[in-house]
DNA sequence: CATGCTAAGCGTACACTGTAAACATCGATT
DNA sequence: AATCGATGTTTACAGTGTACGCTTAGCATG
């Protein structure tokens, strides 16, 4: 099947042109997902768009340049699943912890392409800087608030990478296998993050 | 150049072949290295290492296993890396975890195919099952030792799996040149390692 | 020594990839 | 109505992983 129908005719305005290239690009982020990286093409993507396999190309110059709008798309949606936590009353480090293993739990495809190491350098899409610069201060505004409220002490900055990469590095060693079982999962997130902190605590 | 000059010959001894496996285990190492993982090739394989395209295929069946047993040779020199400062008489953690930050810094290209996500499980192969193992062992013997030595409180493989996914989380970042600036990394690991020792500090 | 067997390597071939280039076709603009 | 530029199609090419069958060399056996 092939998506909502979408007229053949040409010459689109900047709207439609856009909601196209939206469109293949969430075709093709539910291809990936279903079909992993490997079964992953173009043409398999043009198919599933119900075009012809050089169609793409009109909207996104390369592959690399999809596979960068489709990390671009994921970095905005973890931006909005920890917005959504800042919505909610309770603001404490733990939530934002949970929202966002909970993302790379529930989109484990799309983590893994989000921060696969052999995909070009993001400095290529602004688009893509933008939205994981965005995501990243989704995390780090609850750092900056608890340097702020004096629970914590230090750069908010610097501490916000290192609560990053700590959550990161549980994160992607599990998809890649490396943790001995999963339902220890939640213990080692615990663990880390409290350890952090406490570690870190301003000296009262 | 095609390496060191081997025979034509055929009908080799299980060690010949031991070798000519590692032989071309070696020359793939450093031509993925050379030319990135896009410019790797199979056929580039064989031209640098002096055979006809297919033959590589006789020592491993396909590329994904090659690029298994390039994997597990690097986790076996990582195992030596961090080995190389047991060997040392200061064993402090820090140590360890400078040891393991300079084999990331020192073989870029290597540590990102061993720690690459879009390659297949490590579960198909025993060799890198063992490897990996052998280097995480490297990393938390020394937890263990601390805790042993009452400095670190808790399961001492629970705090291995901590350290590692933070030291790992903070190398990967900087990998995909997610961190501002690589100058801030020794504050950043520093702080990082520095905070979790902390926290982890067993209640005297 | 002659003979077959087996493993090593070679060459060819196929299905598939990303994408360049030429062409067709329609909507909007003049 | 004529023109033009953007969109989509078709065709084509170079490069990929690898299946398959052939050749050859060294071994164990008669």
């Amino acid at each position: 099947m092939t998506e909502t129908e979408v007229r053949k005719t040409r010459a689109r305005s900047p709207e439609d042109r856009e909601a196209e290239r939206e469109r293949l690009c969430r075709v093709a982020a539910r291809l990936f997902v279903a079909e992993g990286e490997a079964g992953f093409s173009m043409r398999a993507l043009a198919a599933q768009a119900g075009c012809s396999p050089m169609a793409p190309y009109r909207y996104f110059e390369t592959k690399d340049d999809l596979l960068a709008a489709i990390r671009a798309r994921g970095f905005r949606r973890l931006a909005e699943a920890l917005e959504s936590v800042a919505a909610g009353d309770r603001r404490r480090a733990r939530d934002i912890g949970e929202a966002y293993v909970r993302f790379a739990d529930e989109n484990p495809a799309e983590y893994r392409l989000m921060f696969d190491l052999s995909q070009p350098d993001d400095a290529r899409y602004p688009d893509l800087v933008e939205a994981s610069q965005q995501a990243r201060l989704g995390m780090s505004r609850y750092v900056h608030e608890m340097v702020e409220a004096g629970v914590l002490a230090g750069d908010p900055e610097l501490l916000g990478y290192v609560f990053w990469a700590a959550i990161h590095g549980l994160i992607v060693l599990r998809l890649a296998g490396r943790l001995p079982r999963d339902h220890d999962f939640e213990t080692l997130r615990r663990t880390t993050l409290g350890a952090l902190m406490r570690g870190l605590r301003a000296p009262d």
